[in-house]
DNA sequence: GTCTATACGTGGATAGAC
DNA sequence: GTCTATCCACGTATAGAC
């Protein structure tokens, strides 16, 4: 979202702020049917806009995918202190809380998360950065920190529990998972 | 798999067991590509087969999938009372141990779980059988027989863990956690 | 800046000859 | 049982008129 400057300039024909709409568009398909099952013109619809026009405004439709979704609103040192603030034994159940309070915001992060788990699985593109900063930035920075042997395993063990989480409550979404509270979940993670 | 009677019977024009040629092929790529990326001629061409024959054989795309990839080879009653013969307090390791164990065998059984989950994000006829097996069948007779207030809940945690292990493991290939044994990241899963 | 028309590829599926 | 030829819908992308 490198967007709306929320220029509203003289009447012209056609709508103001073009690019926002599309923006805001394809990140509710991106993140509800997955990247390749979301056509442009699909999109277009979506947003009400010509298909043409997306091509005027981003280049491909990769494109269109970094700019809207890719670029994560997380701050991985933000996180990562977050996830270390509490008692050393429960790193997983403070992992799984942080992410879902970084993620629950208004935001509109959960849809970012959401559109790229669901991608990830199909396209390599956003496998890699994804995996990446999870495991390097976010958890490698917390295991590393608590001097463990196995620091890396470790680090990517909770980026699975986290993945897991996600995907089971977001994507699948278990009746039971997708209704209980944060708070719940936290709770009975713990055994 | 309910092919390969394997019977080579007199000489004929073409090969032999083209269906069970078909199904191989089709597995491996809905394994490593995922469903929708997968065309019926790119299954032909790793089969050295017909496109036409495919719709011979299966009448479409998706019950070529369901044929191939979407009778599970687990057997439910079997994987419950595995996980629970260790101790209680260690559910959680025991579901992810006798997952991997069901799953490394030398039945295919892994390309049909991640051809499962793979498709499992984009394709929702294949969302609800997997889901639902998994979270009734297996953990939801588990928990139940623990008799815990939380038995769904907890049933569905387990799923969300052992998802997470797969998805990251057999897709995102993270790369401490693909290297490490199963002996390893059961053994450091306890905390 | 906006939209119409269209090029060009690829996908699933079929009919019908051998 | 096998394969050639083809239909038709839809995808991305572009050129060019308003």
């Amino acid at each position: 979202m490198t967007d709306s400057p929320a220029r509203p300039r003289g009447r012209r024909p056609g709508r103001a702020d073009t690019r926002g709409t599309i923006c805001r568009a394809a990140l509710t398909l991106f993140s509800t049917i997955g990247y390749d099952k979301v056509s442009l013109r699909a999109i277009a619809r979506e947003a009400d806009v010509d298909p043409a026009l997306i091509h005027h405004y981003f280049s491909s439709k990769s494109d269109l995918f970094a700019q809207t979704v890719l670029d994560l609103p997380l701050d991985a040192d933000r996180l990562v202190s977050d996830v270390l603030a509490g008692p050393r034994d429960q790193i997983g159940q403070a992992a799984v809380a942080a992410f879902l309070a970084a993620y629950d915001g208004p935001d509109g992060g959960r849809e970012r998360f959401t559109a790229m788990l669901r991608s990830a699985v199909a396209e390599e593109v956003v496998q890699r950065p994804m995996s990446e900063f999870m495991s390097k930035e976010v958890f490698g920075a917390i295991a590393e920190r608590l001097g463990h042997v196995n620091f890396k395993l470790r680090g990517q063990l909770a980026v699975s529990l986290v993945l897991g989480m996600a995907l089971s409550r977001y994507i699948l979404r278990l009746p039971t998972l997708t209704a209980a509270s944060d708070q719940m979940i936290i709770e009975e993670l713990r055994p």
